[in-house]
DNA sequence: ATTATTGCAAAGACTTTGCAACTCC
DNA sequence: GGAGTTGCAAAGTCTTTGCAATAAT
């Protein structure tokens, strides 16, 4: 994603185009790991030394109601935020923090079958997301 | 559980039995809802009014490094707690707090054969939760 | 008797809010 | 020009920590 792009993607949803949006959501893009918002923070901080934290949360809150970007949830409650706004699945390493996206049309593919004929009853589905938890090996 | 099977519960992991320790991993078990700190705070203080949040949040995590509860991530970053310990999915409500345990072998079965078979190239699979979103209907 | 656990108060981590100054359209 | 956004500081929420008093084995 370029960075008249991401200007596009911020004007498409009328977000007005500012300094910080952009260096936000091309944080997040270039990060492409999951940043947590101080992460993201540090990253820009480089470049604009004054961004605020408050900023940072508030455009993150913005991002994620304009479906731009998602929140990922982990076990420690620390948010992080990811760009990959298509379907997909999480590795979640049980020995780190580390979170990498697994993207998978044909497990996505057998899950939806699985669940058009197996229904859950009283339960409405909409999404469904995998967490797989293990270890990455070299 | 009984009250019974929940001090056996804590001596086998050789855990000090204490009225808190009983209380609230018998709060967990009854509320049966994968209830917050604060809620169970506030459901034993029905009969120990002077247990302290800080008594809650450590006997919680003794209770889960000892394999007695789990955690349960939220997209809200607040923990909750579940006492079953089984292998088993959880289904979200998109419109409010609710999570219900969701449990299907023959899907966990599925799951186990796709992952035999089709291996996560550099990523050794410990465990898989879905999470399911959608909405309860009545 | 020994060791672990509790409760209090205080601190910590992460996030949100209020508001005046400032920017973008 | 006007509505929306930023940055600061302050507050909020959820959780953890230190430590003396207390309770369990």
């Amino acid at each position: 994603m370029k960075d008249i792009d991401i200007r596009t993607r911020l004007a498409e949803k009328s977000l007005k185009v500012t300094p910080q949006r952009t260096a936000i959501l091309e944080a997040i893009v270039k990060l492409n790991n999951h940043p947590t918002a101080e992460s993201i923070g540090d990253h820009i901080r480089e470049l604009h030394p004054n961004i605020s934290m408050a900023t940072v949360y508030k455009v993150l809150d913005t991002l994620v109601e304009n479906g731009l970007i998602r929140k990922v949830k982990t076990e420690s409650g620390i948010m992080r935020y990811d760009a990959e706004m298509e379907s997909h699945h999480h590795l979640y390493c049980s020995d780190s923090d580390r979170i990498e996206d697994y993207k998978n049309d044909e497990l996505i593919e057998m899950l939806e079958n699985y669940f058009a004929k197996k229904r859950i009853p009283g339960f409405e589905i909409d999404d469904i997301k995998l967490q797989i938890i293990g270890k990455f090996i070299k």
